[in-house]
DNA sequence: CAAGGAACCTTGCATTGCAAGGCTAATCCG
DNA sequence: CGGATTAGCCTTGCAATGCAAGGTTCCTTG
């Protein structure tokens, strides 16, 4: 059973942004990026969603990373907003509100038909 | 390049629904699903998008289908909602609003760390 | 009959979320 | 000391689904 059924496919293409937004605050290491979400309610994440998706955002440059020792236990590597990182969430932002509306509408009266 | 970059992904297990909300109000046939979201401006979809997704949702049992001849050129089948597919949208529904206002409070304060 | 158009469908691909499992380093406990 | 535990990071393989491109069928028009 995956981890939260009808939203699941919702999530698609959402949470990179998410998470872009949430390092405009403050660099968090990706422990931290998931108690975050979860703690939203509806975007419940795992590991096997998160690790692969800041590796690909760093690949495309959206964030950079450095490593901090902790108190106790293992390293961390932390993520702060790029540049461009800070372009793209502008943009989605824009994008989502757009997309959000619309599918309002049509929840909201049936599309409006015709 | 693809219909319509960013907006892309965010499509995804959208799509599915908004169709089914809209056939709440009268059977439509493919062709018609696609202009009305098109009017919608922010959920463009394509052919190849919206045929294999009614076929889905037609084995998975949430519309009913039903031949129409045309004054002229090809018959239309037309998509009629079920009961279970009235079911599903309004499951659906209430997950998109709850979905909704999580991103919109992560995008709005960067999701109140902490 | 040929040409054109509307409607429908199929194939192959890319993206991306997920479950499961593995690795490493520090700590805890016997 | 040495095994068990924990926290953090990552990889592999899979499944869902939107898309482009191309194909089929049926009807009309010339």
């Amino acid at each position: 059973m995956p981890i939260d059924g009808l939203a699941t496919q919702l999530r698609k293409g959402v949470i990179e942004y998410c998470v872009l937004a949430m390092l405009k605050e403050a660099p968090l290491y990706g422990g931290e990026v998931i108690e975050i979400l979860r703690s939203k309610g509806q975007i419940l994440i795992s590991e096997g969603t998160i690790y692969p998706l800041l590796s690909r955002m760093r690949s495309e440059g959206f964030v950079e990373t450095e490593w901090r020792d902790t108190p106790a236990g293992a390293p961390r590597r932390y993520y702060r907003l790029s540049r461009s990182g800070q372009k793209a969430v502008a943009e989605f932002r824009d994008e989502w509100f757009r997309f959000r509306n619309s599918v309002d509408e049509i929840f909201r009266d049936g599309g409006g038909q015709r």
